[in-house]
DNA sequence: CTTGGGGACCAC
DNA sequence: TGGTCCCCAAGT
């Protein structure tokens, strides 16, 4: 018998290693590496993965596996490889880098059953249990749970009237249809249909209806339009007359959607420049990473599709990772509206069953392009051309859970495989990939300036300490109120961003300034406008509003609504005639409202746009001449070393949305700190000088991309067990590597208790240091097989965010 | 002498 | 991760 070696779905360090199973006979021909498998492990059955299949094992007592989930591989030999690549750099279980590459819909559930045992009566049990078997002969362990029946079913368990089963289910099933066809010519079927007995009359009818109709038809279409029932077809496909197959069918979320063809636009001559390198590159198969550096607006959408369209013709496949808030109607209809049928999307607004339903396609090589968020890159195509990814220095590009993998290095590895070129586009890189395209590691491509020559929009910058000076207390400058009046008055548009943090929705008290915290996790809680609440992001506490402050017994205590919500407020106070839309988690939250929105937007609707992160991309109207950015230093002051670097990207992202067509724009920036670098060097959209003077603090400071960052987190229950283990692996992290490195710690982490776990870390900043995987592996062999402190210890290799 | 809770160990 | 086995402590 075969042997196949199984990752089990089992995410311990234990069992992070292929368990060996015999291939049952019936099998023997449809196992393959890459397919899914139910496997006993244990007393359970469980899901797993194959990776290989052989003749002998170590092993001698092997169980047979069960049965097959797949008929197909779900993960070809490249993302099988892969993943133990994604296992190596991220330091994952197995398990979950095979996980990470499929749609969350192939990972298994788990149902545990109690069931009469073979040959069993119901009325073999005690009588308080008797009801739950009469019908079904099943009862859900939840079920048994809630009930309280769990020790009493054991009981009967061991004396042997039920029996516990495990069943593995798929998530969503694949969409099927009857489809009936004609089994022979038409011809053949006249013959057959006067052959039938006289009182067959329904059956003629169906004929009949084939006659004229010799396709094969849907079969609820086929009972409608021949006004049979199914009973009839039945009967005729019983006499093989017909048959009556099961057929896949797609959920296709653009199904009633229209999309306007485009045609490739001809190039300015600066992007004729730019994408020759990348076509030579397609063209020569050679694996090189472009960094597309193109101001906002200078026309880099034109690029991928171009090249795109040159992958497509050599009969090879694109990728293209756009971050997920940009990926809206306006960016999928550009990919739809040139490459039709041929483009897969994947973006976390579909439904579980039409991400699977999308992933089939593109498995089934019936798309040659997929647009996508950071799991696209998964993608399961095997003849890759080129690998987009748009708004490259996004951090979302970063998974900050297990894997911890960068979608970007992703791609770079995969691309290596297929001998073919990445592209990263962004008007705003990040400080990694513009150091590296200076290295001359990366090429860099340039688009300095705007296609059909439009001048970037001009920035002012608004110090609102001067406002407060002038006794402005209002949220809004003298000088963005003018402007914003101006553009209602000429029926132009305006943008008003409003950047989230900050201004998030905590529970505060008006007189003693308490701030609701979390009991179990340092950190406020946020305000739900659903039932009052306010809940803690972090472990799901939840709670009222109180009525009065716990601290001082002050009643004004309230919460601070959505910042969105209050600017809406403020702006219905001094320009009462204005029309505007707010966007933000509140308003966008129902499927297709985000679309909506911004169509009735765009069709002028509404004078104003307010919103958060969300309008900051991909918005491409021709009438908004006026972006104003209400309090650009928010988010300059948090923990981060990229926290001028985001600002920077963020400030220069939304003044691209201003004047991009025939009307010039105007970008109006809010600040308390008109002097910090990263918000004056966005005034002048100045990349190039914003890049030196961040490099520099970096290279102080010794934060990438001058030095790599490892940081690991360790949580316990008590605080001095952690601080004391975090000292230990700060102390063995010290000894082991070269004195090049930097570590820092034991430091509390920046969210200092979550869940009522304490939080300490530890951070490692080096530039070359060949042993350290090998010490990472160290100490969570150390830490994850010793499981009676209760530590527990995770590693984030090139973390994004320091928490 | 039973019961139940907690920790260690195991799973091809 | 779930299950079982084993130990210990509290309860009838």
């Amino acid at each position: 018998m075969k042997i196949a070696s199984v990752i089990v779905d089992v995410p311990t360090k234990q069992t992070d290693r292929p368990f060996d199973y015999l291939v049952p006979d019936e099998w023997d021909e449809v196992i393959q590496p890459g397919m899914r498998v139910i496997v006993p492990f244990g007393p359970r059955k469980i899901q797993g993965f194959v990776t290989e299949i052989k003749t002998e094992s170590e092993v001698k007592q092997l169980r047979e596996m069960i049965e097959p989930m797949d008929l197909e591989p779900v993960l070809n030999k490249e993302l099988l490889h892969l993943g133990e690549w994604l296992t190596e750099t991220t330091l994952c279980f197995k398990i979950f880098a095979y996980q990470a590459m499929l749609p969350a819909a192939l990972k298994a559930k788990y149902e545990k059953k109690v069931k009469l045992a073979p040959g069993m009566k119901e009325e073999c049990l005690p009588e308080a249990i008797q009801s739950f078997f009469i019908n079904n002969n099943s009862l859900d362990w939840d079920k048994a749970l809630k009930n309280g029946l769990v020790s009493i079913l054991q009981r009967e368990a061991a004396k042997g009237f039920l029996e516990v089963v495990y069943v593995v289910k798929e998530r969503v099933k694949k969409k099927q249809m009857k489809v009936v066809s004609p089994l022979m010519s038409t011809a053949d079927l006249k013959i057959e249909m006067e052959r039938l007995p006289s009182n067959a009359e329904k059956q003629k009818q169906v004929l009949h209806f084939f006659l004229d109709h010799p396709n094969p038809i849907e079969l609820r279409q086929l009972l409608a339009e021949a006004n049979a029932s199914t009973a009839t077809v039945k009967a005729l496909v019983e006499k093989k007359l017909l048959s009556e197959e099961e057929m896949e069918v797609y959920r296709d979320p653009f199904e009633h959607r229209i999309f306007e063809h485009s045609t490739p636009l001809p190039l300015t001559s600066a992007q004729a420049d730019v994408i020759e390198p990348i076509l030579a590159s397609i063209e020569s198969e050679k694996h090189e990473v472009f960094l597309l550096y193109g101001v906002t607006g200078s026309g880099k959408t034109e690029i991928y599709l171009q090249s795109i369209q040159k992958v497509i013709e050599k009969g090879e496949e694109a990728i293209v990772l756009v971050p997920e808030i940009s990926l809206t109607p306006q960016m999928v209809n550009r990919f739809k509206g040139r490459f039709g049928d041929l483009v897969a999307v994947l973006h976390s607004g579909l439904s579980a069953g039409e991400k699977y339903d999308e992933w089939r396609k593109i498995q089934r090589k019936e798309v040659k392009v997929v647009v996508g968020a950071r799991s696209a890159i998964f993608a399961p195509f095997e003849n890759i051309g080129i690998i987009i990814i748009d708004e490259e220095h996004e951090t979302s590009y970063k998974q900050e859970d297990m894997p911890r993998y960068h979608a970007r290095d992703v791609a770079i590895e995969r691309a290596k495989t297929y001998h073919c070129p990445v592209v990263l586009g962004s008007a705003t890189p990040s400080l990694e990939s513009f150091a590296r395209a200076q290295k001359k590691v990366y090429q860099l491509l340039t688009l300095s300036s705007r296609m059909n020559e439009r001048p970037l929009p001009s920035v002012e910058i608004v110090d609102m300490r001067e406002e407060l000076r002038a006794g402005n207390r209002s949220m809004f400058s003298r000088k963005l109120f003018e402007m914003l009046k101006d553009r209602i008055e000429k029926k132009q548009q305006s943008v008003l961003f409003l950047n989230k943090r900050g201004h998030s929705s905590f529970v505060m008290c008006r007189d003693c300034g308490y701030v609701v915290n979390c009991p179990n996790c340092e950190i406020s809680l946020t305000y739900h406008r659903a039932g009052s609440r306010m809940k803690c992001h972090y472990c799901g506490y939840e709670d009222h509003i109180p009525k009065a402050c716990p601290e001082c017994s002050s009643e004004y205590i309230r919460y601070f609504g959505s910042g969105t919500q209050k600017v809406e407020e403020e702006l219905g106070k001094i320009l009462p005639e204005a029309r505007v839309i707010r966007m933000d988690v509140d308003t966008t939250g129902r499927k297709g409202s985000h679309e909506r929105l911004l169509k009735d937007f765009q069709d002028g609707k509404a004078d104003i746009l307010l919103g958060t992160q969300m309008i900051a991309k991909g918005l491409d109207f021709p009438n908004i001449t006026l972006v104003g950015v209400l309090s650009a230093d928010t988010m300059l002051h948090l923990p981060d070393f990229r926290s001028s670097e985001k600002t920077f990207q963020l400030l220069t992202q939304v003044s691209g949305r201003a004047g991009r067509h025939q009307l010039p724009g105007e970008v109006v920036i809010q600040t308390y700190t008109p002097e910090h670098y990263s918000i004056e060097l966005a005034g002048t959209q100045n990349y190039a000088f914003f890049y030196h003077r961040e490099m520099m603090m970096r290279k102080l400071h010794h934060y990438p991309p001058f030095y790599y960052l490892v940081l690991i987190t360790l949580t316990h229950e008590n605080l001095m067990s952690v601080v004391s283990e975090t000292e230990k692996i700060v102390n063995f992290v010290r000894s082991q590597v070269s004195n090049q490195a930097v570590i820092l710690g034991p430091a509390a982490s920046p969210i200092p208790r979550i869940n009522n776990r304490y939080r300490y870390q530890c951070l490692i900043k080096y530039k070359r240091e060949p042993h350290l995987t090998r010490i990472l592996k160290k100490i969570l062999d150390q830490y994850q097989t010793e499981t009676k402190n209760g530590l527990q210890v995770s590693i984030d290799i090139n973390p994004f965010i320091l928490m």
